[in-house]
DNA sequence: GTGTAATGCTATTGG
DNA sequence: AGCATTACAC
């Protein structure tokens, strides 16, 4: 037991530790020492005597919920610390959610689709319904979708929306409320959420069962966020919610780190944070321990461009240390090698180790010519981000009859599994599964297992196959509840085929997906024998409180014999959520150099940093020039970057570089131009000659117009106001009472959700399978399965 | 229905 | 340049 903790304090770190009660705001500057405010918080809260189950803290990745909880088991108890709900917004609400699902109409086991599938549902969806794929780009379509749930938009209202339909129509898409529409109904069908849907429907749960927003209010008495400036909306209001009763809310953030505004945060949550809770106790945190006075000089130089900001002075005791150091190269394999021979340098003149570096840039695309040369010069290295493990195309085939044996109506998993590997299922039939499966609605799967009563003209061939199909998936379900979750998903792996496709390929890529599968089964293994959760242990925690420490210190010492068997479902639940930084690996002192974007580098800081591709056109980003607040968020992503150095950091930008295949020219960003350049070293004299007085006047003209167009800009642009909280509609309801259709009969008038009113020409098959056809006044002749359909008889 | 060749698109940032 | 989707031959 540690209980000096409050001794590692400064004066204002101590009172922020010590201001538990009542609604706190800590503004953090960049190294000031707040994960370490933020972890001995919680635990003088638990020395304080508060139960850890009344702790809820979020974090922005799962491995700083797990490093932090870590550290307040050594402070506190490691049973104690086990009980505290700590992780991110997305896998806290997902935990909440699968525990109450049933309120919503959604299976416990409810799938999480990544950004994939929900592309390939939009995908499906702009086929069925006839819509241009080159007009209404899945990605636009689906970024659209997303702020609306942000926004807490749902469909229903998005299209009573006057302002959003207009939007739609201005920009050349007004179907967009339509898809939507469909995309929610889909999701609700397939028992699968989005990472959107994870915050909407936990706002649904909150607003509309007064009991449950009791329940969790009473849980959690004591909540914490952390990078609060990076919450969208919709995380502030579930926070909000939360917090109403107690208002133990104590927020920690930066507002000039505010950099994912493109995914819906609001940097207006934290400037207005004091409008909220006025009797707010604010503490800022402005010494800086991590970095040198002219890497902080020159990050508060950047920013003081900025407009939108808090007040605050970030300042250190630390040396001045080296100057930045900057570096210009011709083409952008040029700037890799630049990198790896200073690497290779700087490893030797300050005997440092591999991980001591970081590479920083704007784009995943960039990474490659900084692999390159460092593969060259025999620098090994790590990735962070680009293609993470889990969004592999033969993981995610896996991982897809894993999907459907748990949660079989999972449309995305069974599109991209059921003739993978082949077996004679092909387009055309799926095709027509899909159709009866909306006229129906019903979930793919459904359809399948119905696939005689359905009698589709598919023929008998295939038919078999498909029950084959149906067969050999619900023999998976069947075995979730008895087999452990390497012996299940090893065994889905060969009956599957899936692990025979791949072992026959030889190619080199091949070889590599082969054992790209293997360690994942090796992964359940792990899981399996308890060596590991998948990334997020929040699987210990428990909604019931338990008494005391007693039961804890119990469920310690009581390993191996009792412990309860780790299934498949378990292993897949928050799979969705991992992300590269989660990763195993990862997480281990393997001595390699850093690659990332700056977006992944954030809480992170590294002794030697390099930030690469500093130029026009690249980073600040293109798409960020028509206004001001995008621009500032670039900036501050520039100060993100320039902040995670320790000691020395150096830029690097390139004249020249490939983009789509071709080589294009760029020039030395606007934010060097920012540095004063009494802190720049040049380090080599091309860049000395670029920065020359008068030296390249075009190319100063050129910039100074840039600029003056966003000043002219931001004179008209009015601070866009905070969208409305406009009542979330409640999710679909239940299913229809389809009993009185037992009384069913030829000639009777039946009305169709989507078809409309049409007349019973025939009726075949016993009930609970009996198939009508149906003559619609305006849709046609329809085949339908009374058990699914929602018929309504109108007359008799 | 399946496999291969040609075409076309893409690259902000991420849970 | 690399990947995904499409077109076409079998």
């Amino acid at each position: 037991m540690n209980n000096n903790y409050l001794e590692e304090l400064n004066q204002v770190q101590r009172e922020a530790v010590e201001c538990t009660d009542g609604p706190v705001m800590i503004v953090a500057g960049a190294g000031s020492g707040k994960t370490r405010v933020l972890t001995y918080r919680v635990a003088h809260l638990i020395k304080k005597g508060i139960d850890p189950f009344h702790i809820l803290s979020l974090t922005f990745t799962n491995k700083a919920a797990r490093e932090m909880k870590d550290r307040i088991g050594k402070i506190v108890s490691k049973g104690e610390a086990r009980n505290l709900w700590m992780g991110t917004f997305h896998s806290v609400f997902a935990r909440i959610l699968r525990t109450e699902a049933a309120r919503l109409g959604y299976p416990t086991n409810f799938t999480i689709y990544d950004t994939d599938d929900s592309k390939s549902l939009i995908r499906t969806i702009l086929k069925e319904q006839g819509i241009d794929e080159k007009i209404y780009k899945p990605s636009i379509v689906l970024s659209r979708i997303s702020s609306a749930k942000n926004n807490l938009l749902s469909a229903q209202v998005y299209l009573q929306n006057e302002e959003a339909m207009n939007e739609d129509k201005l920009s050349g898409k007004p179907k967009i409320g339509l898809i939507y529409d469909i995309y929610h109904k889909r999701c609700f069908r397939a028992g699968a959420m989005d990472f959107d849907d994870l915050l909407f429907n936990t706002n649904v749960l909150l607003r509309d069962f007064a009991d449950l927003l009791n329940k969790y209010q009473d849980k959690f008495r004591y909540i914490m966020v952390d990078e609060y400036q990076d919450t969208n909306f919709s995380q502030y209001v579930i926070v909000k919610q939360l917090a109403a009763k107690f208002q133990n809310i104590c927020v920690v953030g930066d507002d000039a780190q505010s950099i994912y505004g493109f995914r819906g945060a609001n940097i207006q949550n934290i400037l207005s944070f004091e409008k909220d809770y006025p009797d707010l106790h604010t503490f800022k945190l402005e010494q800086n321990y991590r970095s040198t006075q002219n890497i902080v000089n020159v990050a508060n130089t950047v920013i003081k461009n900025n407009q939108d900001q808090l007040q605050k002075n970030v300042w250190t005791e630390n040396p001045a240390g080296d100057l930045i150091y900057l570096l210009k190269a011709h083409t952008d394999n040029e700037e890799g090698q630049i990198v790896a021979r200073n690497i290779y340098d700087l490893k030797i003149d300050k005997m440092a180790n591999n991980r001591d570096f970081a590479i920083l840039y704007r784009t995943n695309a960039q990474s490659r010519s900084m692999e390159e040369a460092l593969r060259k010069k025999g620098i090994e290295y790590r990735i962070f981000g680009g293609l993470s493990f889990y969004q592999r195309k033969e993981i995610k085939d896996l991982l897809g009859y894993y999907r459907l044996a748990i949660n079989p109506s999972d449309e995305e998993a069974f599109k991209r599994i059921v003739n993978f590997p082949t077996r004679g299922i092909g387009d055309t039939s799926i095709e027509k599964i899909l159709i009866a499966a909306r006229d129906n609605d019903i979930s793919l799967f459904t359809a399948c297992e119905n696939i005689t009563e359905l009698n589709l003209a598919i023929n008998s061939g295939t038919v078999q196959k498909i029950q084959d199909f149906v067969t050999m998936i619900q023999s998976f379900s069947a075995l979730l509840p008895v087999q452990n979750a390497y012996d299940l998903g090893d065994h889905i792996a060969k009956t599957s085929g899936l692990l025979h496709e791949l072992h026959i390929d030889k190619t080199p890529e091949g070889v590599s997906r082969y054992e790209n599968v293997l360690e994942l089964l090796n992964g359940l293994k792990e899981f399996s024998d308890g060596a590991l959760p998948p990334a997020i242990d929040l699987n210990e925690n428990k909604l019931e409180f338990q008494d005391t420490n007693e039961t804890n210190k119990e469920l310690e010492e009581n390993t191996e014999e009792s412990l309860p068997m780790r299934t498949l479902d378990q292993f897949m639940q928050d799979i969705a959520l991992l992300t590269d930084a989660d990763k195993k690996e990862n997480n281990e002192d393997v001595d390699r150099v850093s690659l990332m974007t700056i977006h992944a580098s954030k809480g992170l800081e590294f002794p030697y940093l390099f930030i690469v591709g500093v130029e026009e056109n690249l980073f600040p980003n293109p798409m960020s020039l028509l206004s001001r607040a995008d621009l500032e968020e670039e900036r501050r992503l520039f100060y993100v970057a320039i902040t995670r150095a320790e000691k020395r950091a150096t830029i690097t930008y390139s004249s020249s570089r490939y983009r789509w295949g071709t080589l294009t020219s760029s020039e030395p960003s606007r934010f060097i131009d920012e540095i004063d350049s009494k802190f720049i070293e040049y380090g080599n004299s091309a860049a000395r000659g670029e920065f020359e007085e008068g030296s390249n006047p075009q190319y100063l003209v050129n910039k100074s117009s840039t600029n003056k167009k966003i000043e002219q800009k931001q004179k008209f642009e009015t601070v866009p106001p905070r969208k409305n909280l406009v009542k979330a509609s409640t999710a679909n309801a239940g299913p229809i009472d389809n009993t009185n259709l037992k009384s069913l009969q030829v000639g009777m008038t039946v009305k169709h959700e989507r078809f409309g009113t049409g007349k019973v020409v025939q009726l075949e098959g016993g009930f609970p399978n009996t198939k009508a056809t149906v003559v619609f006044n305006e849709a046609g002749q329809k085949q339908l399965l009374l058990k699914f359909a929602k018929l309504e008889i109108i007359e008799s």
